[in-house]
DNA sequence: CGGGTATTTGATATAGGTCAAGCATAGTGG
DNA sequence: CCACTATGCTTGACCTATATCAAATACCCG
């Protein structure tokens, strides 16, 4: 059941028998959420956070206009809101962007870890830590790389990601987003979405149908993106898959 | 010395004199950064925290072609790599953009806090989560603000993070940074960032002279911007509802 | 099989980038 | 005290990556 939150843990940090069961032990309710349902409305004060499990969810913020950025996805193993243990309320919302399944788990658990284990604490403060460098990552990305590279380097964020969780192959795996959804996370316009994609499969670099992405050419993948993946700090001492070229 | 951190901390929750106690402490050397010299190098692992004392620094990534992208600027108050403590080493470098003074806190003293003191470690967690909130709300302006907007919301935060820690009246504040500096936070040209204050200056919302930035007329201010400083968490003033005792 | 959603494509527009030059300013050293 | 250099600011002319608008498919799912 949680055996992906476990193993994203365990690619960054060893995660002791007892750890694991005070992390078992933190679970409440299990939720299913349908497509496009809000999972955490920005500025309600929350009083769990959402392990996802199954499906994909993102964070997004937006405009007067309508204008919408994504800032962050998730995929199964995340805490979608580990932050609103600290930050009681969040500044955005998170909704689920796919049918998803997820654990909520009660700040008053989490606290008790707190009080308890310091090491699993540090280790939960690193991962709403690497988080946040995943948003400087997007940040760059938003900022100062071209389309074409912001999907190479989206694509290749999360191959590994979803790699980590068991849900990726090497080249492989299933994104079921729309054009628009990619769109809203890179800064971009559908259309605009749409002409760099197939930019991307003319040069054979991906393939992207029926909401799976093959990746051809990962090596030109990554250069195409800019890609270097220390910002997700997978060298700890767990059992991090190899990461490629 | 620290009373700018202390004042940043107690702008979003209660810090008790034993806490404040345990600050002190952990406080190691007191160093001095010329503009521009790296503070924090990307990817080499670190054994102490910086907190600011005086002076802007600012976190960047680069690309292969040159072009960086600032992902948050520091200002006194602010650990400018509290983030170090859980990662270990950063994926990005941290600059003194002016000449800077600081304290470096070891690790070993900040690890001491997590395992004696739970409510402050808490709050440092929130510390770096609320970078984290800055990071989303550049990303939303990288992605989805014109630059008038990004410009606007950018002084928009700075005053009230100024403001903070004593640095900012309700209207002006210096702002050490060249129009290059602020290009490279917002994803932007030097010569459009150019353009774009001369714009907000005609429109009467700032003036920004001699490096000291003066806001005409906040409202609009805020309106250019589609600035919410809700982002900011900046409602617990002093009696720290979110964080518990 | 029908209706909403997603993708694809074309034509055109524009915000912001690039390149280039000229000024202003401030520190430095002779 | 004044060239001298370095750095930053300003402005103009032109360019391009991406947005916008619009319309035609394609694709699901009920």
């Amino acid at each position: 059941m949680i055996e992906r939150h476990l193993a994203k843990l365990r690619a960054r940090a060893t995660v002791s028998a007892e750890e694991e069961a005070a992390i078992r032990s933190s679970l409440g309710e299990i939720r299913e959420f349908a497509a496009d349902e809000v999972v955490v409305p920005a500025l309600k004060v929350q009083d769990h956070s959402t392990m996802l499990l199954d499906g994909f969810m993102c964070r997004f913020k937006d405009l007067r206009n309508g204008k919408r950025q994504i800032t962050e996805l998730h995929v199964a193993g995340d805490f979608a809101d580990l932050h609103s243990f600290t930050l009681k309320y969040l500044d955005h919302d998170v909704i689920a962007l796919t049918p998803c399944r997820a654990a909520l788990v009660p700040h008053a658990n989490l606290r008790r870890i707190t009080e308890q284990f310091p090491h699993l604490t540090r280790l939960y403060w690193f991962s709403t830590n690497l988080d946040a460098a995943i948003h400087r990552e997007w940040e760059l990305s938003l900022g100062q790389r071209t389309a074409r590279a912001r999907l190479a380097a989206l694509f290749s964020e999360l191959q590994i990601r979803l790699q980590i969780v068991g849900l990726a192959s090497d080249t492989s795996f299933d994104l079921p987003l729309t054009q628009t959804d990619i769109a809203e996370c890179m800064g971009l316009t559908n259309v605009h979405v749409n002409r760099t994609l197939r930019n991307l499969k003319e040069d054979r670099l991906v393939e992207f149908e029926g909401r799976r992405l093959t990746i051809l050419n990962k090596a030109e993948l990554w250069r195409a993106g800019d890609f270097d993946p220390r910002y997700l700090y997978l060298d700890g001492n767990g059992t991090a898959p190899s990461l490629g070229p």
